[in-house]
RNA sequence: GCGUUCUUGGUGAAGCGGUUAACACACCUGACUGUGACUCAGGCAUGCAUGGGUUCGAUCCCCAUAGAGCGCCCCA
């Protein structure tokens, strides 16, 4: 038997109609914000991800899928996002639009050869915004509200939005300075981990969990102290429109984000939920404002996230949050003689609009009253020979149990009637609604 | 890349060296030739991830491989 390939997943069931519930909610809030889909490649050339997530970082040095086209061309499958629209960005002169900022949202496949483990898998789905041309706080502050609406449209309860900024890259270089002054002392004190992350991205050392209670940590510099003037305002500022939006946050100098390009503000989103797994980052990012011109020839500032669906998922199972609409309207008992009519009918009630099936595996009576219970069917229409002869349908309620005799020609206006009063009842409730 | 636990029908699982691989749910058939959650009688793994080895004998012990889970690193 053939098997998927190592931490790759399929999917199918009550996940699949989850996933396509979220993707629609999904395309209708980037609606709202007024955000342009854009969908470039799954696989670039390798330079473009060494050069935008950093010749240094894990991502690009062990964890890439590399490979040469019959053509000799090295090509890498994306790890991430950001480098890809950076790339089209520059490439269709979106730079050059009359309307600014240019606000874009992606949404896809990632690929990275990783050991599996909760919430992390080699191809992982990633739906992330990158917003080009703006400098402003404002423009940090929408990005950041964008998962939180989204988690909020979903119904999860247990988030946290951890915020900080590493400042410009005058305030960045001073920083990182500072820290490895204040470390280089007490290397020995440190674990095996934080004397690499010491050479190799000293930032990293305090996101680290083994060190995190040490003496030396708690008395590391912090980002916040070593922002400039401008820096500051721009940290402050977010925040104040945090605030008026009514997003909660904290700041947590722990936070830098692994990925070399940002500068300014980061953040996560973290599942704050009893019992989670490790993994419990949602979603993160934060500004770039050198990247883009890293990347390609012209100097614009950028702000976005990105976050992974697999992990929206498993919190969306912590909370016991069901997307799901397992309901069936209509479920129609054909009998071998009935065939015809029972299609037909079929027919006609999904052009009505309801939706509606039947049996195809020739059931007897008993297993087909089983199978509308497991498919939660509002309805039974029984059309049997009786039925035929009277030209009548025998429709049986499943909430009330109660059966009525339904002339063929009544039976759309008779279900309309049905659903109708059942709209207003609480059933109908929740998060879909607010999205209307 | 490292550590660790695990892998038995459609599902949840018992068995941990001895020849019919328990039990439950689901499913199918019939009692019941048109009304469901009851009852009863049947049926449902020639096989215990794969490949080797030890043994008179292996689902059970040993080795290898693959996969899954969890943790580290890193990240979403």
């Amino acid at each position: 038997m053939i098997q998927k390939p190592k931490g790759t997943y399929d999917v199918y069931g009550k996940e699949g109609q989850t996933i396509l519930y979220i993707e629609n909610v999904l395309r209708a809030l980037m609606d709202r914000y007024d955000y342009e889909y854009v969908r470039t490649p799954h696989f670039e050339a390798s330079e473009l991800f060494h050069r935008a997530v950093g010749e240094t970082t894990d991502i690009v040095t062990k964890e890439t899928y590399d490979f040469l086209d019959r053509g000799e061309r090295k090509m890498t499958l994306r790890p991430e996002g950001t480098a890809g629209v950076i790339r089209s960005f520059i490439e269709n002169k979106m730079y050059a639009r009359d309307v600014m900022p240019v606000k874009t949202w992606y949404y896809g496949p990632m690929y990275r050869y990783e050991r599996p483990q909760a919430g992390r898998f080699r191809e992982f789905y990633q739906f992330g915004v990158e917003v080009f041309g703006s400098q402003d706080a404002m423009a940090d502050a929408e990005v950041i509200s964008i998962p939180v609406t989204l988690y909020k449209l979903l119904g999860l309860k247990g988030i946290k939005v951890n915020i900080n900024s590493l400042g410009d890259t005058e305030s960045r270089e001073k920083y990182r300075e500072a820290l490895i002054q204040h470390f280089k002392p007490h290397l020995s004190e440190l674990c095996e981990d934080c004397k690499e992350r010491f050479s190799k991205n000293p930032l990293r050392i305090l996101d680290c969990k083994v060190d995190h209670d040490l003496e030396i940590m708690k008395k590391a510099p912090k980002t916040i102290d070593y922002l400039n003037e401008a820096s500051k305002k721009h940290f402050e500022k977010v925040q104040e429109y945090l605030k008026v939006m009514d997003i909660p946050y904290s700041i947590h100098p722990g936070i830098v984000r692994g990925l070399d390009y940002y500068t300014h503000t980061v953040f996560e989103v973290e599942a704050s939920v009893e019992g989670f797994g490790s993994q419990n980052v949602l979603c993160g990012g934060g500004r770039y404002n050198n990247l883009v011109k890293n990347i390609g020839d012209v100097d614009v500032p950028g702000v976005g996230f990105a976050l992974g669906m697999e992990r929206l998922m498993t919190a969306l199972r912590y909370e016991q949050i069901d997307l799901c609409n397992n309901t069936l309207d209509v479920y129609i008992i054909p009998f071998e003689e009935t065939k015809k009519e029972a299609i037909s009918l079929l027919q006609e009630l999904r052009l009505s609009g309801f939706k509606a099936d039947t049996d195809y595996m020739n059931k007897n009576i008993k297993a087909n009253f089983k199978q509308a219970d497991k498919k939660n069917a509002r309805f039974l229409i029984l059309l049997g020979e009786d039925e035929l002869e009277q030209n009548l349908l025998t429709v049986k309620d499943n909430h009330t149990k109660e059966e009525y005799k339904i002339q063929k020609e009544e039976l759309i206006a008779f279900l309309d009637e049905a659903f109708e009063e059942e709209c207003t009842c609480e059933e109908c409730g929740g998060s879909h609604e607010e999205m209307e």
